[in-house]
DNA sequence: CATGAATGAGAGTTCATTCAT
DNA sequence: CATGAATGAACTCTCATTCAT
């Protein structure tokens, strides 16, 4: 998706025109303030500062605007969740890489996460894309725990399938809380507290309880800290 | 809501006009099936069997209409809330209670549920009501947090207000589950497992754990079953 | 049109419906201040204190409604006004008769006459009748001034059918000044001294003048004839 | 106007669209025949030959296009009103003068004065433009009127402002009388004859009579009628 | 590439009119 | 007589999309 260096242009401009990139950022940031369905393609047009003629050279039309702005948001998150979900580590650090993917994501750009959250991911009669994607994720995740519950890190009468979709549930919460203004996502340490909370309150919820007397979070900073990025299982 | 008799005021005073009542049960189908912005007032008209200004005789317009679907729905999900959060009981039977409130709420209606958490929770720009109320939700379980805390039931370093959010996070991403398929919400035993799963990762994550060591869906069904306080039929 | 004593009870009811007059004065007052287009039955209805069911009963429709309102306020009029027209006295003294009906006719009911001079008068593609009527009442003047014509009242070479037609110009603009509030309609002298001059301007500019064989407006006729700036033709 | 060449700004600068100008002669045509409450937008693009919606990319909404065709028929003639009106000469010349651009008015272009006095000077509801635009006209008269009883030219005991009102009235009439077919307005020496008519009868109510210090309906009637302004010829 | 005038189907809303009670 | 719920045609306005320049 990032490849896209052909260039159509003939002198030798970089992969992807200037103005496409330009349209669509506008198309992230109009939709985010004022959804997909309350906002015309002039509305784009004029945050993008082009004639809304334009939009239609590099979009087939509003949808594929929409799909296109899915696609470029998703594929990169998604990315990078698969890289955590499929790579080294306990069950315990891949949670809390995933969270931190998402949480990255939205301070890198909340908008986009908006967008993503909001418009897409429960827009009703969705395109099969999109549903497809947010199943892959979950998908992705269920695997993840089904290895893990292989592994006994899972409690075995826990439901991956059931379990992945809560993951993305408390995730998608926090984004919610930031959104609706209940956390200042300009504090980093507050960010941090309620990713954290979120990865434990799951990871509470699913590990298998055989040699963790400690508290998840608890008042030792110290330890808890270490745990949730690199992991450790005594 | 479910006694339609004939006559229009026989037995239970004036009440709702039986076609006003028909026309917001239409629209909460039609909304469900093809959202807000993907419907039209026709749709709703022919859905509800009458002509198309009737239904502009009931509500002022399309979004009044959308309003009111909301109103009704929420408030009585909203009253039996409260009656849990703020009636006796542990913090533990309490979750389980409001968490049984939504899935036999789910059970009932599942479209009406699905406008709710779709098409109004999340509206861009949504009116005040919307976000009040699912506010008004949160700052409810968050005082019931609160409570719990001071009374040592909740972990101190605990955020009482994420954590509200979190809980509702859960709760809305089981809806997603059965919204998109995930669960059959035909079969009880899921869906009763799915309930007690999204209850107990919620409590493991918060609880303090000096006074129960026990897991909540532990083998011993019976206790935790018996918790629930609204839907068990001992 | 004042003598309505009768009960609206069946005994011994007299020629028209309490009920129905009720709506036609609303109906007056409706049309008066937001227009016949601005203004819809329910507001009539609400006006006169009825249901707008009822409306239908007593009119066949909304036009008929404002027929009904032309012909009630027109038909006095034009009788009083036929009266002068066609009664005893010199064509100075009908004149200020026929002003004088008006301008009493204002005083008893302004929006009466609004509504015939705003709403009816002038309304394009106007029913037959109300053209018509506002046509005979020119009619009847034209004949008027066609007497005092032969009868040596009115110069020879003035044209009596458009000297009547500027006679209800007169008046009428006489009326839009009321109605835009140029002159106070409760101050009666006011009020008499806008009708003389009316009545005055127009007599002046159309009576024989037997015995002034002097110039209106300068001795020197060519004079002033020549100063007429466009379209004078030597 | 008239002269439609065909590239878009080739001789007269960038003006105004042609479109625009097309789609403004439509409305005063199609308003004239059939009314601003009777005609639909619908009627106004099919009469200038466009589509639908061009329409409203050129008006606001139908309102606006009403306030339109109100503005440019109006701000041109009352230009050539203040003209005279603030011009030269005496008030004799001045009447006539004014008259004759009213006439004039009505002989280029008969559909945009019966918009303007039938559709809009007495509309109902009004925008507080056209009201006020009418009073411009009559406050613009009324001074030229208060400089000539100044200057002697009017009599004391005429009230300038109900004066210049009827004024107005008179030219008005003249107007109505033409559009309801009681002047063929293409027979120039009937027009002529009508608007002479109406200025001098104007002219005889109002002028100083310097050689007659009689009343103007007085008793003696003969004298006051030798005035009769229109058509004497010495 | 870029522009924005032009198109027209579609949707929301109004309201005169009917009719069962 | 009286009521007001019910009907649906008509109309305004929007906006995605096309296309000539």
């Amino acid at each position: 998706m990032s490849q896209e260096q052909g260039s159509k242009a003939a002198e030798g401009g970089p992969r992807e025109s200037e103005r496409r990139r330009t349209i669509l950022r506008a198309a992230v940031d109009v939709f985010a303030s004022k959804g997909y369905h309350g906002c015309r393609i002039a509305d784009v047009a004029r945050e993008a500062g082009v004639a809304y003629g334009l939009v239609y050279h590099y979009f087939k039309n509003k949808d594929e605007l929409l799909e296109t702005v899915f696609e470029t948001g998703w594929s990169g998150f998604f990315a990078r969740v698969r890289a955590v979900a499929q790579g080294e580590g306990t069950l315990e650090q891949k949670v809390h890489g995933i969270t931190t993917v998402a949480f990255e994501a939205y301070r890198v750009d909340p908008r986009a996460v908006k967008v993503l959250i909001v418009e897409i991911a429960r827009s009703p009669g969705g395109r099969v894309n999109r549903q497809t994607a947010f199943m892959d994720a979950i998908q992705l995740c269920e695997e993840m725990l089904s290895r893990a519950q292989a592994a006994g890190e899972l409690r075995p009468e826990v439901d991956p399938k059931l379990a992945a979709a809560l993951l993305f549930g408390n995730i998608e919460m926090g984004f919610t809380a930031l959104v609706f203004g209940m956390v200042d996502p300009r504090d980093p340490e507050k960010m941090e507290r309620a990713r954290r909370q979120i990865a434990g309150s799951f990871l509470y919820g699913v590990l298998a309880r055989d040699a963790d007397p400690e508290a998840p979070w608890s008042k030792d900073q110290e330890k808890s800290a270490a745990r949730s990025k690199v992991a450790r299982r005594s």
